[in-house]
DNA sequence: TCGACCCTGGCAATCGTTTGCCACAAGTTG
DNA sequence: CAACTTGTGGCAAACGATTGCCAGGGTCGA
């Protein structure tokens, strides 16, 4: 009665179907595995007899010797952040089709996690992606000769990249703006250590430069809805009358905040947001935002990491792909006031 | 020039520990995950020698003789429900904490994927984490005989679970709708075959009946915000006054439906969603919900599969842990008009 | 006809760790 | 003081696959 399986089968190796057809164990793993290196008839043999035993090989094993695991890291900074989701998805997608397993990782917004997670896992790892990385510049170009890496929404040098062209929406969300009569516009910026928000605050400087505005921001505000309020607040102590917001997680909190205080979106305000998140639809009102092809970027950034790890001799994969965004415009954005 | 790293320098292994502290490597691997059976000295100087290498043991290797392989899979159908962020973000704190490694898998809400996907990766895990299983219970009991495995808001005997007390709290909407003057109540159904949708209606008729309500139902409805269409437009083929909707991403749904149609929430209609997600804060009007403890089931869940993990024999494990709900008022409800 | 070469399959080492078994020494008990 | 425990460490055999090397047989060209 201490056993309740009373004859637990032991898992089928590759030693079971070797016996079965009576070739050697080798001879099965090249058939398996390596196919060209095995003849026609032995191979169908072969392969019938593991598909009749149901073989499934043993990951940790293949692993040892071939230095493959099948495995591919997702790390992200904050799965609170929906933004992540689509990233998921894409990657998801991607990498089932390829038949790898997907690692997921939190850094909790913290470099060193970061680093730490990645170099203990390092063995078990044929790569990772990293969607928004905290490491500064150089730690990513260390890490990326230790382990193949795609970056996403970050870009180093000597490092693959699948980046999200916001700053070039950018200018499109200030045309919009501009055509509806705003003059005073002001950035919301994100973190300080952003690499995104550096990138959008650039393109928002330049934007304002081409129409002959001046540009300021407020902030910079932590990632997060909850730093809404603080952003609203520092928005309406100015004399803008629209704002760019760094994403619209930030966005969306800001719209809870100026409905608190009875400021009303879009006629006293305008907001336009980056991202165009779960939710910006459906939010009040819904927000006027840069799209961005979220999910495909997951899938770009598989694709790259993939094809990296294929041609491991013919480095000849694009080092950086720019994903296009545009303008999607809500009820958050109206005619300026007065 | 062929090769770019000079002298890339091997991982360091346990015999790299053993050599340099003159014991046999036998000693290393048990000072390392057996502590008590080494003597405190020797212990010590092993444990310096592998910081001093900065040893990182090898998963692979591990699992291959221990069948450990420290890894969890955590298994939801469908990443774009904000459903499972929380869940995920449970898990993901927990896990880690205990030092395990998340396997994210989408199952595409097809059960014969997560079967299969499950089965093949029997071997390279510790345990399974189902969030919403699409599998009938034969099948569940069944695999829960090949791999621990933990169920969330899914009850199957034999096999654990953790799961949400929606339907206590549908007793707590039905009682607030009713004291804002609502007699003619209907339940927006779910997909027919979801375990929580039968329990949360199963839960509406009771409630009903205490009140000396009629019940009815609408549906059922696909999962998805898109199917808040179809549903709005049901319902209001009925006089009902207000609804109770199986989860919050279709009330949303409902919601941009109904303001399409000019009808106004609450003041013509009142709708109570369930789980409280992202974004039913924020949308428009904001959501009355069944706020679930999801982030708290993830860990929930995480510590009871860990738990059976580390106790095989001693199976004095909470089979099923009940988590409770409550009722949050947004303004999504309100009197009933007339 | 003979050597060179390709194709196919087997042998055995290897990856890094765990673990059963044994041996030796020190401590305990009668 | 002999006989047993108990504590500690080493040896070596797994775990399940991959892969370098080798050998036999067939084919082909000279």
């Amino acid at each position: 009665m201490a056993e309740p399986a009373p004859h637990r089968d032991r898992p089928v190796t590759i030693n079971d179907i070797a016996a079965l057809t009576g070739v050697a164990a080798s001879t099965v793993s090249r058939a398996l595995s390596n196919p060209g290196r095995v003849s026609a008839p032995t191979r169908a043999r072969i392969q019938a007899a593991a598909r009749e035993l149901k073989y499934v090989p043993n990951t940790q094993a293949r692993a040892l010797t071939s230095g493959r695991t099948g495995t591919i890291a997702v790390l992200i900074s904050d799965i609170t952040n929906p933004f992540y989701f689509g990233i998921l998805r894409g990657t998801q997608q991607q990498l089932k089709a390829a038949g790898y397993a997907q690692l997921l990782i939190d850094t909790e917004d913290s470099g060193e996690h970061e680093i730490e997670m990645l170099h203990k896992m390092r063995r078990s790892l044929d790569g990772a992606l990293l969607a928004a990385s905290r490491l500064p510049d150089r730690a990513l170009a260390q890490l990326a000769t230790e382990i193949p890496l795609v970056t996403i929404n970050r870009n180093v040098r000597g490092v693959p990249s699948a980046v999200i062209d916001t700053p070039a929406g950018i200018g499109q969300a200030a045309e919009h703006l501009v055509s509806l009569g705003h003059r005073d516009i002001v950035y919301v910026s994100g973190p300080a250590a952003s690499w995104p928000n550096a990138t959008r605050w650039q393109a928002m400087r330049t934007a304002a430069a081409r129409h002959g505005l001046a540009w300021r921001r407020v902030g910079p505000f932590p990632r997060g809805q909850r730093s809404g309020t603080a952003a609203a607040d520092a928005v309406l102590n100015t004399s803008a009358t629209a704002c760019v917001v760094f994403n619209d997680l930030l966005a969306i909190g800001m719209l809870t905040r100026l409905r608190e205080r009875g400021v009303r979106v879009p006629a006293d305000i305008s907001i336009v947001g980056c991202d165009d998140i779960f939710g910006a639809d459906f939010c009040n009102p819904p927000l006027t935002t840069l799209t961005a092809p979220i999910e495909q970027t997951g899938r770009v950034a598989v694709a790259m990491l993939l094809a990296t790890l294929n041609e491991r001799s013919t480095p000849a994969v694009r080092r950086a792909v720019l994903l296009p965004t545009h303008l999607t415009v809500r009820e958050s954005t109206g005619p300026v006031r007065g």
